[in-house]
DNA sequence: ATAATAGTGTCTTTTAGACAATATCAC
DNA sequence: GTGATATTGTCTAAAAGACACTATTAT
């Protein structure tokens, strides 16, 4: 008989409030790690895929769906003793969201909040919930090089200034709007023209933008030059 | 009570011989998906973590150790019904290695063997080890752009020549020797010079090199231009 | 000598990055 | 107008890709 282990989804729920990147936490309401933060997450039920666990743990911790938030499988965590209650093997999963208004909107878990990821960085998360949090930090820095997930942090319409304060965000480094704009309006099929401008404060409007097909940044953008 | 499932590992070990990518494949002796071919792995112990399994799979089916083989984790499959008989999670691991001269020596699976990747592709694997294949693939394939991997494929002491095959096989496109040479010996830290040189048959004798700390290739290598 | 492979140098094109200049708004 | 943001244009440096040329071997 094969040995046998629980199965769960962990989420790497990242969001941008205000300009700064956010992760979602939660409370833990029993031990172990009794009132530590925690990545959103739960079991895998018997006759349910990874990737349906997944979106259902987002949908009822933040109440997005599938048509407004990206999701991606991000590793998976097994060492024995991670859960001292028992082997338990969590399947983490990487979520990126436009800003959210509210932490979580009537969710049943009350207690999930929007947190900078520098400050959760800081805090002792539980289980190995701190590297899997490092380690989706890390996946989301490097895919902006190379993907078009950052629009996956944008509205349905969005400026060129909106993609590139994600990017300043998410790599913490500021990025020259000039050249900036060039790059990416010059990208085939990145961003397709909504014809509408929008106005916000002083300044020239803005032109409106919308998620084009194309997902691949060729050449790359690089964040550490 | 959460719920229970297996948990395995299965793992895409990639080679090259005679210049030609090759993917080791084991027989199923039993069922489900009896005599069809699949890619090696087994269920993890109930004390050992995931890479540790992973590890003990490799040594068993390859005789390889860490030492010589390169081994990241993948992704993990887990729809239900994947396996017929339960509910199995499998964490897929991706391993490089140099070229073995015996498929598998002195193994009590004696039943894995090499197969051209070409083939294995077309083949009907056991499971859904085909897409697993696939994707391992393609992150093989992608990996090759921006890191150091390629020097997984081979020996310790190695020409730029040989270094310029591997991508040759896993891209299936040709590269122009003398601008492949200019960027992998312009890289810092890529390539230490041995001292040593190796003549193969005609042609002026190669310089031998060692991997370096680098794993980083930066700017990437591009294949598709 | 000839063929073959290794390695260097040169040229053109593309792109990044710095930054000047222009456009269009709020005030 | 003044200040702010958006967008376009210009210049320079770095790198890719094409490819001539030199170096060193087997035959």
């Amino acid at each position: 008989m094969p040995p046998v282990a629980s199965v769960a989804v962990d989420l790497v729920v990242f969001t941008l409030r205000e300009g700064v990147l956010h992760v979602l936490l939660v409370s833990r309401g029993i031990p172990p790690f009794e009132g530590r933060p925690a990545l959103p997450g739960g079991f895998v039920l018997p006759a349910e895929g990874l990737d349906a666990a997944a979106m259902r743990e987002l949908v009822e911790e933040t109440g997005l769906t599938d048509l407004d938030a990206h999701l991606e499988q991000l590793r998976t965590y097994g060492d024995p003793g991670r859960d001292p209650r028992a082997r338990v093997v969590s399947v983490a999963y990487l979520a990126l969201a436009p800003g959210l208004p509210q932490p979580v909107a009537g969710s049943d878990v009350a207690e999930a909040r929007w947190t900078p990821v520098e400050r959760a960085l800081r805090d002792e998360l539980a289980f190995d919930h701190g590297q899997i949090l490092t380690d989706g930090l890390e996946r989301a820095r490097a895919k902006l090089e190379y993907t078009s997930l950052a629009t996956a942090f944008c509205p349905t319409e969005f400026t060129v200034s909106d993609l590139r304060q994600v990017y300043e965000a998410v790599w913490g480094r500021s990025l020259d709007p000039r050249n900036f704009h060039r790059k990416v309006t010059g990208t085939p099929g990145l961003l397709i023209d909504t014809g509408h401008t929008r106005s916000d404060g002083p300044g020239r409007p803005a032109t409106l933008y919308r998620r084009g097909p194309a997902t691949a940044l060729n050449p790359p953008l690089t964040r550490e030059a």
